[in-house]
DNA sequence: ACCCAGGGTCATA
DNA sequence: TATGACCATGGG
């Protein structure tokens, strides 16, 4: 401990996650999460994206379409060969068809769509959970993005991208980041919808935990240009 | 040729 | 609790 002085608070406040958000929003602009013409269909598109980039999911998703295979109940009747050639384009196809299927399945068991639209929050996420083939993030993404609900999403993206600004660890647990967000946050399902989505357009774009991050700069959130970069 | 993507499950230790 | 193997396609 030196006498030297130092600067009051740190020496740059640490950003709010609201003021990282902001920054986000003016930098990418609205993403108009998720891409889906029904809740089913963001549903379909949260399992078969797991590990596995969008643009294979939507090949797979318009072969469903073209089979007219993308209902539940289309999806339970379909032969299991017949369903896992759908899904090829987004790989895992073996794992991912009996996926979907137990969820369909589970679907059908629960009365449909429009039953799960009125179930809570809480009950909704951990039925979603007990699916198997359905693990948190999944089920986030389903609750926020199928039906509107105010859970954070905690992805991999999420936790490089906040690690890398000093705000987490990156090693916590997927319950204690996502009450960390939503308690800070406060319950918004319309900022949790952008505010993911933004994550992960940072994330592809090019920020990958790289020495150099030029997405980072640009959006004047990479904490190694805080003091050159605007 | 290599790396990785909008994860989850299962077998070990 | 915590790693590691496995699943599989397509784009950079």
């Amino acid at each position: 401990m030196t006498s030297s002085r130092r600067k009051k608070a740190s020496r740059r406040t640490s950003p709010s996650l609201r003021a990282v958000y902001q920054r986000l929003l003016r930098t990418y602009g609205a993403q108009h999460w998720w891409p889906g013409d029904s809740r089913f269909e963001i549903m379909v598109g949260a399992v078969l994206t797991q590990n596995t980039a969008w643009t294979n999911v939507e090949r797979a998703i318009a072969n469903l379409k073209h089979a007219r295979a993308l209902t539940p109940e289309a999806i339970v009747r379909a032969p299991p060969r017949r369903l896992a050639q759908w899904l090829k384009p987004s790989g895992y196809f073996n794992v991912k068809a009996k996926r979907l299927r137990n969820m369909c399945q589970w679907m059908v068991e629960q009365g449909g769509v429009g039953a799960l639209a009125r179930r809570n929050t809480h009950d909704l996420r951990a039925a979603l959970i007990a699916v198997h083939g359905i693990g948190p993030e999944t089920a986030d993404d389903i609750a926020l993005y199928a039906f509107d609900r105010p859970v954070f999403v905690i992805d991999a993206y999420t936790r490089r991208f906040f690690a890398r600004l000093g705000m987490i660890k990156g090693d916590e647990g997927y319950e204690t980041l996502r009450h960390m967000f939503e308690d800070d946050l406060g319950a918004d399902a319309q900022v949790f919808n952008e505010y993911h989505a933004l994550i992960v357009r940072h994330g592809k774009d090019v920020c990958r935990m790289r020495p150099r991050c030029d997405a980072c700069r640009f959006a004047g959130i990479c904490p190694a240009a805080s003091t050159s970069q605007r």
